[in-house]
RNA sequence: GGCGCGGUAGUUCAGUCGGUUAGAACGCCGGCCUGUCACGCCGGAGGUCGAGGGUUCAAGUCCCUUCCGCGUCGCCA
């Protein structure tokens, strides 16, 4: 094996230009391919930054030569030579005008075969990609995705050190929190039957510092939830969190509409309108279905309970006389590609929101056909159509549920579903809005009691301070997202900032005047000292990341991420430990699952 | 925890009604080849059909259990 001694690269790979001709460079990389015509070898060599062909003739020196076609994909290399243009130039790669003639040839590592290409766009079962992650962060499309990663942070921590942000650190080892997401916990050696909890965000340490007086705080923090995974949410993730002190919602917002004009400039150059749309939960709600509405498209939800409320059928009369109601929307113009096979397949979509069903009508060539009109008269079937705007081409889908939760839930999600399945997201049409006043509260079925929805530092509105106590259901609080395209970037509030207020926010959600100080005692006590007016937000880097990339897997823009089950492939992790440490800890542990059988033993 | 989809060669997949020796492409190995760039041509190797059990004369195919991956509902202050 040959090594580096007096080898100097010259550049990466991928930036050599026909302008470098003459000139004798080093490169060194990944053997991409290699092409063995006989008498004459060409190699592509990968960096990350792209390829450069180098090539072995009758001209070469004859070990130079053999070690070029002993070369196999993945080999590491290093070459000196003279850069000169090609006789036949490939206009599909930027290096495609010129090559190395190499003159001294390095092999520096041999690779085995890899179980997969090391291409752009792999098909490979993401099991696979995952458990020889290295060698899917050798593809070119993760290259980009990583580098750009690293392009989105370093822009934020340009941008809010331009705007007198300080980047402090908070720790990975704090106290668990009982409200909120399942915590992630560490057993501590020198407290046995203690823990500590990996955080979910530093939420209770960011607010402390605007106590402390650093006035504007920002992190790339790293948070935990120890809950089920998604394709757009991992266990372990990356926000970008934000507190400020003296300043209000909209000077707060301002802040963040600069930074992302910054980053989609910077990064897609995209230019984005400020200052976003706001508009308030309730509306978002009732034209949406959603919190995070996507603005791409319209379709928006019509209530049509007044017109359904008396009628003859009962699947629209009952929801409306149980308190819920009847709602539609128009995926207007599309009527034509949903025939009645794709209807029933949304049938069966909006009942996983726990919808009972899904009434439609379709407006083809002046007829409409209908799941309803049957059990209604024709003026209330007029006053339908009349509500949903509905003219020829137009397709109506209606739910009822004595349960509005689910008739937002599956209106909202059928939009989505309606405008994914016609292919109109432009995934490069970036419309952001904040979504405010949402709820101080909301009820919680399962603890039969409510709570915070947001967390429990979130400041209610000022005209809603006396409904804390008296009118839960209708208190809105200083709450606001971001949200872009239907995916929630980040999300906010202003924060209580006296003991008083904090008191009265635990009180409105039930927690003991013991339970107070046990868990949030800290933080009320610290308030006696003078915390500042206040409020922050956090984004998600990943999702970010997502939307900038246009991937569809928050997997593709994590390094290495966890599978659906919290687990890591490559590291093979959780993993059972050696009962010396767990006698360490004080642990017993009373049940371990059952180890799936090996496939393969592996030093 | 529930629902849906998937698991066959290194990879991506096909495999009919249960019926002979489980196929293709790419990749890999060997040979030939001086302008390729998805090089080409010739030849070859490579399979516990995720695992276990059952039905059957016979199972990749049917049934049961289970593991793994993806999506999703619940969950995610």
């Amino acid at each position: 094996m040959d090594n580096l001694q007096n080898f100097v690269r010259t550049d990466y790979c991928g930036n050599f230009r026909i302008a470098n001709v003459g000139q004798e460079i080093s490169v060194c990389g990944w053997v991409q391919r290699q092409r063995n015509l006989g008498g004459l070898i060409f190699v592509d060599l990968r960096d990350r930054t792209g390829l450069i062909q180098l090539s072995f003739d009758d001209s070469t020196a004859k070990d130079v030569f053999e070690k070029a076609a002993s070369l196999r994909s993945e080999f590491v290399i290093a070459a000196t030579g003279v850069v000169r243009e090609r006789e036949s130039k490939n206009p599909e790669m930027p290096t495609g005008d010129i090559e190395v003639k190499v003159s001294d040839l390095r092999l520096l590592a041999k690779a085995e075969t890899p179980p997969f290409e090391i291409v752009e766009n792999s098909d490979v079962k993401d099991a696979v990609r995952l458990k020889y992650r290295y060698l899917d962060l050798r593809r070119p499309d993760m290259q980009r995705t990583i580098a750009l990663r690293h392009k989105i942070v370093k822009i934020c921590r340009d941008y809010f050190d331009d705007n007198g942000f300080l980047e402090i650190e908070t720790p990975i080892l704090t106290k668990s929190t009982p409200e909120g997401a399942r915590d992630y916990l560490v057993p501590s050696r020198v407290h046995p039957g203690k823990f500590y909890a990996l955080p979910q965000s530093p939420q209770q340490y960011k607010q402390l510092l605007m106590l402390s007086g650093f006035d504007r705080y920002f992190q790339i923090a790293r948070c935990f939830r120890d809950e089920d995974l998604r394709a757009d949410r991992q266990p372990e993730f990356t926000q970008i969190d934000l507190e400020m002190s003296f300043l209000n919602e909209e000077q707060i917002q301002t802040i963040q509409e600069g930074f992302m004009k910054r980053v989609f400039k910077e990064i897609l150059d995209v230019d984005i309108q400020t200052p976003f749309l706001r508009m308030p939960y309730r509306e978002a709600m009732d034209r949406f279905g959603s919190d995070k509405p996507d603005l791409r498209f319209g379709f928006e939800i019509k209530d049509i309970s007044d017109i359904v409320k008396d009628c003859g059928f009962g699947v629209f009369s009952g929801p409306v006389a149980e308190g819920g109601s009847v709602r539609l929307i128009n995926v207007d113009g599309y009527a034509k590609d949903f025939p009645r096979k794709k209807i029933d397949k949304l049938v069966d979509f909006v009942k996983t929101y726990k919808a009972k069903g899904l009434a439609w009508a379709r407006m083809v060539d002046g007829k409409v056909t209908s799941s309803y009109q049957k059990f209604l008269t024709d003026e209330e079937n007029a006053a339908i159509l009349e509500r949903a705007n509905a003219k020829d081409g137009d397709l109506i889908l209606i739910v009822g549920d004595a349960k509005n939760d689910v008739v937002f839930a599956s209106l909202g999600a059928l939009r989505i579903e309606c405008a994914k399945q016609l292919g109109i997201l432009d995934p490069m049409d970036f419309k952001f809005l904040w979504v405010t006043e949402f709820p101080m509260f909301e009820y919680s079925e399962e603890e039969g009691r409510y709570q915070a929805m947001h967390h429990p530092f979130t400041a209610p509105m000022i005209e809603d301070e006396d409904k804390m106590l008296t009118d839960k259901a209708n208190c809105r609080a200083r709450a606001y997202d971001i949200v872009l395209n239907g995916t929630e970037l980040g999300g906010g509030s202003i924060r209580i900032n006296t003991p008083e207020m904090q008191e009265k926010a635990f009180q409105a959600l039930g927690i003991s005047d013991e339970d107070i100080q046990e868990r949030f005692g800290h933080l009320v006590n610290a308030f006696k000292f003078g915390a500042p007016p206040h409020g922050g937000l956090a984004y998600g880097l990943d999702r970010l990341v997502m939307l900038m990339t246009g991937a569809t897997s928050i997997r593709d823009v994590i390094a290495f991420p966890k599978v659906q089950n919290a687990s890591d492939l490559m590291m093979n992790c959780p993993d059972v430990v050696e009962q010396k440490q767990l006698d360490d800890l004080a642990i017993a542990v009373t049940r371990v699952e059952e180890t799936p059988a090996e496939e393969e033993t592996e030093a």
